[in-house]
DNA sequence: GTGTTCATGAGAATCATTCTCGCACGGCGG
DNA sequence: CCGCCGTGCGAGAATGATTCTCATGAACAC
């Protein structure tokens, strides 16, 4: 179980560098075409690869939607989103009331070992108006 | 816009009868498997076109998690669950706390029209015991 | 610099889901 | 009860995202 050692290389850097200037949550294809058009070239499964790596460091942040999952840079703490539907623009939230609900209503169940997703959808007031 | 009417077929009630008897989530892939066993021929295309009709009709709640979706029977008021990691167990929980809470977040954003999806993840007491 | 090891890249493979299309059946008017 | 129309069904093909394979190239330690 010991930390397999992580190598930097161009290609990393280069995904969580473009991760740094998109604004809301990217798929891995996206930001596959994204790296073809800039000019630098890296292979698909390395733009996977690279991602499942920065989730795993708690750097990015998943979220599966229908069909394809998409990602986006965060911050490492616990926090959840607040999602445009239409724009896909994102608003980080922190929670501390519902933290403590999920736990409460867990424990009440016998339910040990705890983690919770929440997601909150909408239509940001951009995107109402138009 | 008018609702297609939805035709009754042995097929379609076959799904939700299995679904009837599952306990935590089952995948579509499985339902179809368990229909075979049980000697009820149904195609895998049917099962899932039957199963995004009891989710659009609200009496199935579908679970993204990686890979594959998967489907449980649900009472049709708004609720979210409590799933057991290993054995697949499933605790419906109501919250109003938290429906509060995320309206009140995402007004405070300016966002509208707002639904939520929230999934609490742990090992039940049966489970944590082994 | 040299060697070892891990990451990369191109394409193939996998796998869930959706589509296609000819046929069967449910529901309704006669 | 009979037959028509439209929708649902089934089998297999198609799609599309993700993962795997394997030979080559690049990082890091010494």
């Amino acid at each position: 179980m010991t930390e397999a050692p992580r190598r930097q290389t161009r290609q990393r850097s280069a995904v969580l560098a473009l991760l740094d200037d998109q604004d809301g949550f990217r798929t891995a294809q996206d930001l596959h075409a994204l790296l073809r058009e800039r000019g630098d070239a890296v292979g698909l499964a390395t733009v996977y690869r690279a991602l499942q790596a920065l989730v795993d460091d708690g750097l990015v942040d998943v979220l599966r939607t229908e069909g394809e999952a998409a990602y986006r840079r965060c911050s490492p703490v616990h926090h959840h989103h607040l999602v445009c539907r239409s724009c896909g623009r994102t608003v980080e939230v922190a929670d501390p009331p519902v933290e403590r609900w999920a736990a409460r209503v867990a424990a009440q169940h016998g339910f040990a070992d705890v983690q919770h997703q929440l997601e909150v959808f909408g239509t940001c007031a951009a995107c109402a108006t138009h």
